[in-house]
DNA sequence: GCTCCGTTGAAAATGAATTTCAATTTAATC
DNA sequence: GATTAAATTGAAATTCATTTTCAACGGAGC
């Protein structure tokens, strides 16, 4: 199970950086791979609250942060301002769509786009370490209602 | 000339809105056609303080706005906190390549991107509004060293 | 000059992210 | 199980860019 899988990653983690295994962290990464992705802290502090009313959020705050640090966890900006996290499979990549409507968020990936992004770079004298490709537009429901 | 084109646009543009001409605006806007594109509010105050010590930041902020309302600025947000404008010539668009080490921001097109990007949205059934590509990496200089 | 109303700049407010710190919990050791 | 050192927690404070407030000021038409 892949659920599974990224706790033992998280604990192993922990214990390698001489940090401490605790019910917080524990819940914090159930409920983060329990919910959909691109969550902002506020929205998994919040669906946390639900579960342990005495959580806090610079501890979920805190937690995410250590999630980015072991591959957990990627932190995104889609430029409403906060931070949103999604889980990610390692070495996996993908960009996105967003709908500047209903805020809906499409993954998609395009090894085209990738290459001529090296071209780019590599003609300009550019070593990419990473990007970041946005498409803003009107998803299909939106337009049609 | 340009910057003349420029400032006739922003005057019109106030005028049309029903705003003033005032000494700050112009003062504000030579100086950022004047000062390299890709400034922060901070940036661009900090010069016109050199002019005029007595120009206020909240000034420089709602000027700089007013460039984005009018289409003679754009605002980007390049992943160090903080927002940066730059002119922008009328019914052109570029995207960026960013040096990770020293800050160097070099502007691209690539039509061949561009045509993908519509593609891979439109076979998500989305209608593309704006984009945002930036591909980080070490530049040329920052690699010599 | 007079008046209206937009503008200005200092200071305050905002809001997300981050830090502080005393109390608490973990996990290693006895 | 008790002891202890060190990490963690959560409330509150802080940070930092951005935005707003508001009283004084200034531009433009009369
Ligand atoms: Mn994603
Ligand atoms: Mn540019
Ligand atoms: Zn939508
Ligand atoms: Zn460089």
């Amino acid at each position: 199970m892949l659920k599974a899988k990224t706790k033992n990653e998280f604990k192993d983690y922990l214990l390698a950086q001489g940090l401490k295994s605790t019910s917080q962290r524990e819940l914090i990464l159930e409920e983060f791979l329990r919910a959909g992705s691109h969550l902002s802290t506020e929205e998994l502090y919040l669906r946390l609250r639900k579960k342990q009313p005495r959580i806090g959020y610079a501890t979920v705050h805190r937690t995410l942060k250590l999630f980015s640090e072991c591959g957990i966890a990627e932190r995104r900006h889609f430029g409403d301002g906060q931070a949103r996290y999604e889980a990610c499979a390692r070495d996996e990549h993908h960009d996105h769509l967003i709908c500047v409507d209903c805020g809906k968020i499409v993954e998609f990936e395009d090894p085209r786009i990738e290459k001529l992004q090296d071209e780019v770079a590599c003609s300009n004298g550019f070593a990419i370490e990473r990007h970041r490709l946005e498409l803003y537009g009107h998803c299909q429901d939106c337009r049609s209602k």
